[in-house]
DNA sequence: TATGGATTGGAATTATTATTTCATATTCCC
DNA sequence: GGGAATATGAAATAATAATTCCAATCCATA
């Protein structure tokens, strides 16, 4: 019988999130006593990793043969076989956050190859994200997005390499119906669209150090019309902050000359969707 | 003997680290073999949590008494309950990792004002990150930097919400002084622009689903001359792969709606410089 | 409500694995 | 260089754990 079903179903689960799946899947269709060994399974992996087939089988309050035979009704010739699948995924879960970054940025510096390369951009942009997330100030990301909700027309402002970031600002503020203006230098008519702007708007800006002089030249220019600025830029000393109504101080780790954008990508987004949010709130209560 | 040393240090290391410093501590003082099944129980801790003394004891090169006498000499009473202390390691690092993008989760999901939203976004990066670094295959980046380092002109195609890649790989490219050309929508251009491409040049294409109709053509047309394609997307049966020379599988989390980019940020780095240090590399071995 | 099949409990059996023991080798000190 | 103390290897033994088996029970169906 269980030769039969083992039969049928011929690929034995190997890792972890298929063996769930396919648990969940059958769910339904099982036995009382193994289903309640298979919840306990998902629910307690570590248990099953680490237990005997008799002290896990006593805490999920069946007996062990029963769990013998969930292991073969998932096709796996035993106990042991099941077990080694939940002893995987703990190995392969690399180690704690610290550790793995450890490792990720000692394979970065020692390794060969460009698998090298790889392993510091992601240990640079894994960086960035710990960092923002410990240090981003909860009220300026308010009053941010407070004063953005408030704008007719959002400019987005930004050159070289924050230029990637203005770009996906402006391609979700149009996927939310949200008008905005990315000011590209394409036509070199950057000075007449910033002319256009007006003390109902808003501006973000986004410029690190070394600081690109057109971004700056248009952030004062801009600032001089009344319009409020958000910036997110990399020091309080950044010629961007001082036009600011709003700053982020954003500090992305860099690899090979490059950096990372994580943060600061994760951070517009925010913005981005903040703002989106808060316009649908107040619509609501304008409404009503 | 060993009753006397386990009575002398009578602190019996309960947690890793302790455990870790100990034999440090003591290496120089171990006889050969012991030291030997020390240093291996340093290097591969996970194996010691999951082998058996046999496994273990062969895999260091010594019998499995002498893996017994370390751990009494360690003040335990036998291999089991040393393997308890690299057991319980797993258990509490693995927690700490899950529990870090779990609370930013929760926080995202329940917490209220815009925090929440920041950290949905944090999460998403986090995790976009982890699934790629555990899931790029090194003989794909390798043959990827191989085939764009041969080419003389790398076109980069992508729209939509790819675009910001496309945008930094570009100013990274530039950089570099290598030669490329961003293929944008601007002036209606973009057939012309592809009908220059030969089969020396190279492509990168970036598209996940829903796949912007527009990259696929220009993918096809551009393969259809011969130009080779490197491409990024999201999945084995995406039309992009299809064309493609080498592609890569990119799963991106999304939150509210939007997709991370840092995972594909991170490899579109890594194939950049990546082309970069093999141009420099190749280039030095042809003046020699 | 009787009957067949599936499911379950619990003990018996088999296997695997840790530990002990003892003979042999090595090292260190006199 | 000789001898005690220490360390090591290998196989025997004890302990522990996985698996199997069979009787008891449950459940659906006629």
């Amino acid at each position: 019988m269980s030769l039969d079903r083992a039969t049928m179903d011929e690929r034995v689960p190997r890792d972890f999130e298929t063996l769930r799946a396919t648990i969940l899947d059958r769910r339904e269709s099982l036995p009382k006593r193994i289903a309640q060994i298979a919840a306990y399974a998902l629910d307690n992996p570590d248990d099953i990793a680490f237990g005997t087939a008799a002290s896990i089988a006593a805490s999920a309050g069946v007996q062990p043969s029963t769990l013998i035979r969930f292991a073969q009704q998932l096709g796996f010739d035993g106990f042991t076989s099941l077990q080694q699948v939940f002893r995987e995924r703990l190995r392969e879960r690399n180690s704690s956050y610290d550790e793995r970054l450890q490792a990720l940025r000692a394979k970065a510096e020692g390794g060969a190859g460009h698998r090298s390369i790889f392993d510091g951009f992601v240990a640079a942009a894994s960086t960035s994200l710990n960092d923002i997330s410990r240090t981003l100030d909860d009220a300026h990301l308010e009053d941010a997005i407070s004063l953005l909700a408030k704008a007719e027309t959002i400019y987005v402002l930004a050159k070289r390499r924050s230029y990637p970031v203005a770009s996906y600002i402006a391609y979700a503020l149009g996927k939310l119906k949200i008008r905005n203006q990315l000011i590209e230098s394409a036509a070199g008519l950057n000075a007449e669209m910033i002319a256009f702007a007006t003390p109902a708007d808003a501006v973000i800006a986004i410029s690190f150090s070394p600081y690109a002089p057109a971004t700056i030249d248009e952030a004062r220019s801009i600032s001089e019309q009344g319009v409020p600025i958000v910036a997110i830029t990399d020091s309080s000393f950044s010629p961007l902050a001082q036009f600011a109504r709003v700053w982020f101080e954003v500090a992305e780790a860099d690899f090979a000359g490059f950096r990372s954008l994580s943060a600061t990508m994760a951070l517009a987004m925010s913005l981005t969707v903040g703002v989106g949010e808060k316009r649908r709130s107040t619509g609501k209560k304008r409404k009503a």
